[in-house]
DNA sequence: TATAATATATACCGACCGGTATGGATCCGT
DNA sequence: ACGGATCCATACCGGTCGGTATATATTATA
C-alpha cells in the first residue's frame, strides 16, 4: 500500500523537474533548484528517484509523453475525420497550450536534440514519444486515403514523418526567434503541405 | 603586429571548442575538455578569450557562421538559377557533410534550442546567422518569381521560413532516430514542397 | 641586443554539482 | 499499541566546474 502523501510528494517532484528542465535543460538542470521549488529536500528526492537520470527518465515518460498523447494523438485518434483534427491541430495549436511554449520550446524536441545522441535511454524513450506521434499522424493519413481525402499517391509515412519534422522544426525556429507570429505563420505552411496531399 | 603562431593557437582553440561543443553542447562543454584535444592550458585560452562565453560566441560567429554561409548561401546566391541551386542543396546535402553530422545535428540548430531562451548574446549571435540563411532562401524564391519559375502568389517571407524551419527540422528529428535514411526521406518532401511552389 | 609586449604554463580558488549516510518522523498492518 | 516499513530532513563528501594569480617563455620593437 502506498500512501497518497508520497505520491503527491513524488509528482510534485516530477512537476518540477519537468519545469527546470523545460527551462534550462536536462544537463543544466539543478537537483537543488527543482528542491527549492517543491519545499522537499534531498531525501525526498533520492526517496522516489535512485538518480537524477532516472527523475529525467520519468519526467520524460510520465509527463512529457502523457502531455503529448493527449494533446495530439488521442484528438485524431478519436475524431471520425482524423485528417481535419490533424488540420485542425496545426492551425490551433497555439491557442491549447500555455503562452510560454513557444518561447521554451517544445520539451520533447528540446530534449531531444539534448540527449538523443549522449544517453542512449533518453534516445529510446524520447523516441517512443515520437513514434507514437508519427504513427498517428501516419493512422490520419491513411484513414484519410480510405476516405478519399488524401491522394493515393501520398506516402503516408514519409509523409507522417516530415510533417512531424517540420512541426517540431516550426516550433524551435520560433523559439530561436522568440516570436509567436512567426510560429503561427510558419504552421500556416504546414498546413498547406498537408492542404496539398488531399484531393483537389 | 600579431604573431603566426598566437593565430595559430586561436585557431586551434576555436576548432577544439566547435568539436566539443557540437557534441556535448555548450553548456556541458568542459573547458578541461577542450584544451586536453589541443594539447594547449588555460593560460592559452584565457589570454585569447576572456570567459566561456566569448568562446562559445566566437565560435558561433567564426566557425558555425562561416561554414554555413560557404556551405548554403554562397552556392544559392552566386547561381544563375538559384531556385535550382536550393533544390539541389536540398537533395545532395547529405552529400556534402561529414557523415556524422546527422548523428550529432545541426551545429547551429543544437545551439539555438539550447541556448536562445537562456542567453540574449547567444540568441541574438544566432538570430544573426539563421537571417542570413533565411533572406537568402527568400532571395533565390524571389528571384525564381522574376524568372518565372516560382508561381506569383507565393509569399516568398513566409515559404523561406517554413522551408528553413523544415529543414531544421528534418534534421533534428533524424539525429533523434539516428537515422540517415530518415533524415533523406524528411528532405525528399522537403523537395516536394518547394516543387509544388513551382509553376507547373 | 636590450626591453617591452605578447603568449603560454602551472598551481590554485570558491562555488556548485550529484550523490550518500544517518537519524528522525510518520504511517500501517497486526 | 507496538514494531516495522515507508517517507523525508540534515549534514556532509569527493569531484568538477569556470576562472584567477603569477611566473615563465617567446616574440616584436628600438
Amino acid at each position: 500500500m502506498k500512501s497518497k502523501q508520497a505520491d503527491q510528494s513524488r509528482n510534485t517532484l516530477l512537476q518540477a523537474a519537468f519545469c527546470e528542465i523545460h527551462r534550462k535543460g536536462y544537463q543544466a538542470a539543478s537537483i537543488a533548484n527543482i528542491l527549492q521549488d517543491t519545499g522537499l529536500t534531498k531525501g525526498a528526492l533520492y526517496h522516489h528517484f535512485p538518480t537524477k537520470q532516472s527523475l529525467g527518465l520519468a519526467v520524460v515518460k510520465e509527463v512529457i509523453g502523457e502531455n503529448l498523447a493527449k494533446l495530439l494523438c488521442d484528438p485524431i485518434r478519436q475524431s471520425e475525420d482524423p485528417v481535419e483534427a490533424l488540420l485542425y491541430l496545426i492551425s490551433h495549436i497555439d491557442r491549447k497550450v500555455a503562452p510560454d511554449f513557444v518561447m521554451l520550446g517544445c520539451p520533447l524536441n528540446n530534449l531531444m536534440q539534448e540527449m538523443s545522441a549522449l544517453d542512449p535511454e533518453f534516445k529510446a524513450s524520447l523516441n517512443g514519444i515520437l513514434k507514437r506521434w508519427r504513427d498517428t499522424v501516419e493512422w490520419a493519413l491513411i484513414t484519410g486515403q480510405k476516405r478519399g481525402d488524401i491522394r493515393s499517391d501520398v506516402d503516408a509515412k514519409s509523409a507522417a514523418l516530415f510533417i512531424v519534422s517540420a512541426w517540431e522544426g516550426c516550433i524551435g525556429i520560433a523559439k530561436n526567434m522568440q516570436s509567436n507570429s512567426a510560429f503561427k505563420s510558419c504552421m500556416k505552411q504546414l498546413h498547406s503541405y498537408v492542404m496539398s496531399l488531399c484531393v483537389k
